[in-house]
Order: structure tokens, then sequence, then C-alpha cells
DNA sequence: CGCACCGATACTACTATCGGTGCGGTGCAGTAGT
């Protein structure tokens, strides 16, 4: 093992050029050159890429890497062909020239790439996905892994069939990789892309030097003018993020008024206009970047000094992530949430998009009448609807257990009635729906709570931190009300220590019990069953309550007091 | 779900309120037209 250790760490230094491999990157490292699968949890500018790329140049053929953007693909890939000093990476998208295009398979085919950048949406088709089984393909990247369950489920459904294209490619290793992933999504990303036994890491969750505040507001008029006060105060450069894209452009004339130099950032903007303000972005051109969720993965910036929040976001994955692009250099930096119980609405109605009772019918039926399995695109051509659509449809059908999948496509139980499986995906669908709103929930209790905010934050995603943190506006009696943020006093000593060691904490996998302080019968990360609402994980401890994550409700929170001596909740049997 | 906007109404001369309507995020791929 130490040998190996070594081995690993001179190609880094002489491939790379990366003079030390830093801990938590190299345990995953070896468990893929084990042939083991992987799933880290790193924050960006850590050093996540290093994990695929060392291991992928040692083993011979082709590592494959799903990456979610063409734009960071083509970074990617630019990176990597110019620390290696030859044209060992390619990627293949809708965007590439047929020449270039050509010129990426050939090399695939010849075996003389070493990387190949894709989206789900390419290894949803067959011809590439046979293509690149006849290369040999020794390993399988996820990157950005979060996205399985966050875009999965109804934006980019290709998201959830990556596993069949894994047993196709001969089931090679596969890692995931992600900056933001609470237990329920770590568990998700490895039921969804079939991880077996993997290794987990999971590194760097608190951001000791970001200060975390929020700010209540009555209106939305004052809301509005006290993040335009803020942000015009603030030192840059930083974030502002917002709900619309309606907003960033409000917002950006608003700032610009005041003299900063900003820009607005969504996705219905040309590309050219984006690409500019990524760039003038990252050149310290701009002071602030006005932007919906679009703007910000692959941004790795180090002095981004704040992140504001013009509203709430979906879950507390997405604030988590987003106000991780502050403070990369350690400096410290804030991470503001303006807060108005209102904006949840917004977020509850992006939650509540269900499917049409008769597009499951029309899917379902099409596959049931099939001879033999069938492919997405096929059944969309049946039922006359959007591809994408179906691929939804499907996953929703075969989660609900009515289809199954196979290497040849969807396959209907035989057992199953229309009525019966239209009636069980439209349950699952609810129950996405309560696991959605239970994650929304948890965002807003960050917002309400009166406790340490970073306790409940880095509680949310699974790891044990008692607070007081002395560097959130809980902790130091920051006045909101006024919005005076001048008069932080900064903790030291055993709470400096003890985030030290919470940030060099390697985390068990999530599944192998007790990693947290221990409670009478429910330590945290405990599987556990509720009478009413079924299995669960044991995800934080308040004083008087436990919050618990059941797979089809979502968060919930339980008083001791009531499951004290009851059967209600009690420990899942080991399987 | 909440908000902005519009036109109607109410009922009195300028402004207020009500009900209806439309809108709201994230990206891939493939195709049509310059």
């Amino acid at each position: 093992m130490a040998a190996a250790a070594t081995r690993l760490q001179d190609i880094a230094a002489e491939r790379f050029g990366w003079d030390e491999l830093r801990p938590g990157q190299l345990e995953p490292m070896q468990a893929l050159l084990d042939d083991r699968d992987a799933l880290v949890v790193m924050a960006t500018g850590y050093g996540k890429s290093a994990v695929y790329q060392l291991p992928a140049v040692l083993r011979p053929g082709l590592t494959v890497v799903v990456s979610p953007l063409i734009a960071l693909q083509a970074d990617q890939v630019e990176n990597l062909n110019d620390t290696l000093g030859e044209e060992r990476a390619f990627a293949i998208n809708s965007a590439a020239r047929s020449a270039e295009e050509t010129a990426a398979w050939q090399a695939i085919d010849s075996g003389t790439a070493t990387f190949a950048f894709l989206s789900p949406e390419q290894l949803a088709k067959d011809v590439v996905v046979d293509r690149l089984a006849a290369a040999e393909v020794s390993l399988f990247v996820v990157d950005e892994a979060h996205c399985v369950s966050s875009w999965g489920h109804d934006f980019r459904p290709d998201y959830l069939r990556l596993d069949g294209a894994v047993r196709r490619l001969g089931r090679p290793p596969v890692l995931a990789l992600t900056a933001t992933a609470s237990t329920p999504v770590q568990h998700e990303i490895i039921e969804r892309l079939g991880l077996t036994d993997p290794r987990v890491s999971v590194r760097g969750f608190d951001r000791a030097n970001l200060e975390l505040g929020v700010n209540w507001h009555r209106s939305d008029e004052d809301k509005r003018r006290a993040v335009t006060d803020m942000v015009a105060e603030l030192a840059g450069p930083g974030l502002l993020y917002v709900a619309t894209r309606k907003d960033t452009e409000r917002y950006a004339a608003e700032l610009a008024e005041r003299g900063l130099r900003t820009a607005a950032y969504h996705a219905g903007m040309k590309a050219a206009d984006r690409h500019s303000t990524h760039e003038r972005f990252l050149d310290d051109e701009l002071d602030v970047v006005a932007a919906t969720s679009a703007f910000g993965m692959g941004i790795d910036k180090p002095n981004v000094r704040f992140v504001v929040h013009a509203d709430i976001p979906d879950s507390l994955d997405s604030y988590y992530q987003e106000i991780g692009r502050a403070g990369r250099d350690d400096e410290p930096a804030v991470a503001i949430l303006h807060y108005r119980p209102e904006d949840l609405g917004l977020r509850r109605f992006f939650n509540a998009r269900k499917p049409h009772e008769d597009d499951v019918r029309k899917v379902f039926a099409a596959v049931q009448k099939a001879d033999g399995p069938l492919r997405p695109k096929k059944v969309a051509g049946l039922a006359e609807l959007s591809t994408r659509k179906v691929t939804g449809l499907l996953n929703l059908l075969a989660d609900s257990g009515s289809l199954r999948t196979g290497r040849k496509g969807f396959e209907a139980l035989d057992d199953i009635t229309p009525g019966a499986a239209v009636k069980a995906a439209l349950a699952e669908a609810v129950s996405r729906e309560h696991i959605e709103q239970s994650r929304l929930e948890y965002a807003r209790s960050y917002a309400e709570t009166p406790n340490c905010r970073r306790e409940l934050l880095i509680g949310y995603f699974g790891e044990d931190f008692a607070g007081p943190c002395g560097n959130c506006d809980n902790c130091t009696g920051a006045d909101d009300a006024e919005g005076e943020r001048d008069s932080v006093i900064n903790l030291d000593g055993p709470l400096a220590a003890a985030r030290e060691e919470q940030a060099e904490q390697e985390a068990a996998p999530p599944d192998a019990g007790a990693a947290g302080q221990a409670d009478d019968h429910f330590p945290l990360q405990a599987a556990v069953v509720h009478a009413e609402w079924g299995p669960g994980t044991v995800m934080s401890h308040e004083d008087d309550r436990i919050t618990v994550f059941f797979e089809q409700e979502g968060y919930k929170t339980l008083a001791r007091e009531l499951i004290a001596g009851t059967d209600i909740l009690r420990p899942a049997e080991s399987a």
C-alpha cells in the first residue's frame, strides 16, 4: 500500500506537476486502481479532478467522463491536453464541428485517446455507447454527480439512465464526484449510478471563513432596497443570486447606477454575452454579477468576497453550493441570505410539476404492447411525445415498479395493469414532490433558526458540528434589523480547533453506521423505521427533537418527547 | 404560491379596490435558415 502510494505520488509529480497529493485524494485513487467504485465529495478547488486523472493515465484504456455542461467539457479538455502536452482528451457533443467529431472518434477508436468527455444525453444514444464499448473503457467518471439527483428527475432525465450505459460499457469502476451532497443525495447518487460498495470520501465541509447571516424582510420593497444597499457597500468581487431572470437585469441596472461594475447573467441571454460576463468576472473586471442559478458551475475563482442571495434557493444543497463560491482563498468572506417567507412560494411552484395522467398511460401502454424491450426514443415515437418527456415518465414508471430496465431498454412487468401502473407512477410523483418540499422546508429552517446557522448547515450534510461557530449572525448577535454588519466578533480558541478537526475528518460511508455523537437509540446516520413514514436515516439532533430523512417523505422533524418509549420510530433491522 | 399588470367597477372628480390573467429555473440536442 505504501509502495503504491509512493508510485502514485511520483507519477503525480512527473506527469501532472503536483508536488503533493492531499488527504482524501489518495484513497479513492487507490480504490479505482483496485477496480473499486468511489464517491468523492470535495470542495471545488481542492483537487477532485486529480482523483480520476491520475488513475486514468496509469491504466490502459479509455476514461469516460460525464460532464453536464459543454463549456465545462471544453475547459477540462483544454486543461488536460495542456498539462499532458499531447492531444489525449476529447469531447463528444453537439457543439463539435464534424471534423472535430471525426478526429475525436478516430482517437477513441485507435486507442490514442485517454479521456472522452460526454453529456448524459450522448450516453443515451446507442451508437455512442456501442462505439465507446468497442474501445476498452477502463474508468467511468460522473462529474458534478449531484446533477443526478437535482436534474435527473425532470430536467435532464438521461442522468438517471447512466447506470445502463455503465453496464453496456463492460462495468468499469465508477467514480462519482461532487462538491455538494447531503447524505440523502449521496445515497441517491450511489443507488442511481449503481455504485457497488464504493469508497466514500467527504472533505472540507465546513467553510469556517464564511460569515453566515440571514436578513429578514417584511415587504418585497424593503428587501430590494436592503439587498441593493448591502451589495453596493460590500467589498467585491461578489455574486448576487436572485430567483428570476427579470431580477438579474433589474438588480444589475440598479447596482450600475450606484457606480458598480455589474452584469446580469441568466440562461436566456446570448451565449456570447454569458461567456463575456464569465470571463470579465474571472478577470476581476466586474464587481458583482447578478445571476440566476445558471451562473457558477465550473467557476473556481479564489477571491470572491461575498455571495448575497436576494431569494432563498430550493434547498440547502443549492445554497451551500452557491455560497461555496465565496472565499476559496480562505480569506474572510460573507454569505448573506435575504429572506421573506413569501419567497418560498416560487420554489413551491417550481417543485409542483406533476405529470399528466394521460401521458403516463400512453407511455406505459406503448411499452406494454411491444414484443420486447424498447428504448426511450422508440417509445416517444409510439406515444407521440417528446423523447425527453418520455424518458422522464419511463424513469417514473420504473421507479414505481411497473417497468424493468435491461441492456436493451424498458420492459413492462407481466402482472401489472395499466391502471395500477399509472396509479403507482402518480404516487411516486407525489412522493418526489414531498421530498422536494421537505428540502425546501429545511432551507426555511436555516433561514428561521435562532441557533447557530453553521451547525444547522453542516448538520444537513450529515456531519456532526456543535455550535456556536462564532461566525454567523446568531452566534455573534449581529443586529439584523438594523443591517449592521460591521461589528462581527471572531471567537477563537477551542472553536477554531473544533473547526480544524471537522475539516480533517474523513467521513464514514453513509450507510456504515454511527458517524456522530451517540443518541440514546438514534445516533446520527442511523437507519430507522417510522410506523407511518417507513424507512429513514437520522440526519440531525436538536435539543428536544431529531430530524430524519424518510425515503418516501423527505425530511421530518420529530419531538423526542413524543417518540420516547413508543414504537413510532425504531431502529431498522440490519439487512 | 405570490406578484405585476390590466381593465372594470365604485361612485364622485381623483383615487381605491377588486377580480382575472399571465408569469416564474437549470441545458442538452437537432433543425431551420443565413
